[in-house]
DNA sequence: CTTCGTTCCTGGAAGC
DNA sequence: TGCTTCCAGGAACGAA
């Protein structure tokens, strides 16, 4: 389940294999995870460019592949972006082929096929969900101050309120649960009874998260892998996700599971407060 | 306006 | 053992 830090590890490990090399010839698999513009113009208009850099924003990455265009990528929870050589065989689930110069291939997998793609040239289309984005954890935009007067606001659990990706771009079900763990914040309470000292404490909770996250090279819990087919660390190291019914590290509490949201959540009810 | 529930999809695990 | 049912969850969408 690709969040921030496992969407920056693939941006990484992706970048040396494809910049700077030209787009080939572009195959399609699966019609609708192309979501603009149509499959044909999606093709058309890919042939030819040179992947010239590759960037992300919250759970998006963005290939720069002319001056005005760009082909922005969601890869929601099984979506994968792999390079290889092009003589090796297709990777399982492969949706979408890019044959690229200089003998690499560059594949999009996918085995739950929710992944997204846009190719947009002149900003010629609004991607809800990509514009509307709210700034990162580890970024100078979020800080208490920002997050505070948003939270007040907030009549829900503050759970939600943290994968809301308009608030905070990057966090997912995994990360939200270790952030509030970390910061002792039962996830069912609703943002607007936090206090001013527990949104700080969350606030520095999450870019704690996120920067292990990332150090450890992503969590991977069934179909993550990085842009070189790798799997990261970070499972290793949670504190409550997917632990529900196993002992709190800090307590020794039975940690407790419960639904938030549509969301499977795990946490100490003994810890969180 | 905000908030909540449903939907998309497949594979793996749990249940009978 | 083998079948059926449930669950995983990002985010758009419709309903309340």
């Amino acid at each position: 389940m690709p969040e921030m830090p496992e969407v920056e590890q693939v941006r990484k490990t992706l970048a040396p294999h494809i910049q700077g090399k030209k787009i080939e010839n572009v195959e399609v698999y699966l019609d609708r995870l192309v979501k603009h513009p149509t499959v044909e113009g999606f093709i058309s208009g890919l042939i030819g460019k040179t992947i010239e850099k590759i960037g992300r924003k919250g759970k998006y990455l963005v290939l720069h592949t002319a001056a005005n265009q760009k082909l922005i990528v969601h890869l929601r929870m099984t979506g994968a972006l792999i390079a290889q050589k092009s003589e090796l065989e297709a990777p399982p689930y492969a949706k979408i082929k890019f044959t690229l110069s200089e003998g690499m291939t560059l594949w999009f997998t996918d085995i739950r096929t929710f992944g997204t793609l846009y190719l947009v040239t002149d900003n010629d289309v609004f991607i809800d969900g990509y514009e509307t984005l709210g700034p990162e954890p580890l970024s100078e935009e979020f800080t208490a101050e920002y997050l505070a007067p948003l939270a007040k606001k907030a009549k829900k659990p503050v759970k939600t309120f943290i994968l809301d990706q308009k608030i905070i771009a990057g966090l997912g079900n995994i990360y939200a649960d270790e952030c509030l763990a970390l910061s002792k914040i039962l996830p069912y309470r609703h943002a607007n009874t936090l206090t001013d000292e527990e949104i700080v404490e969350l606030c520095k909770a999450i870019n704690i998260v996120i920067a292990q996250g990332i150090k450890n090279k992503g969590t991977t819990f069934r179909d993550y892998k990085d842009g070189e087919g790798n799997k990261g660390s970070n499972q290793e190291h949670l504190l409550v996700y997917s632990r529900g019914g196993k002992p709190c590290k800090t307590c020794g509490e039975t940690l407790s599971t419960m639904k938030i949201g549509g969301r499977g959540s795990v946490f100490c009810a003994k810890c969180q407060k």
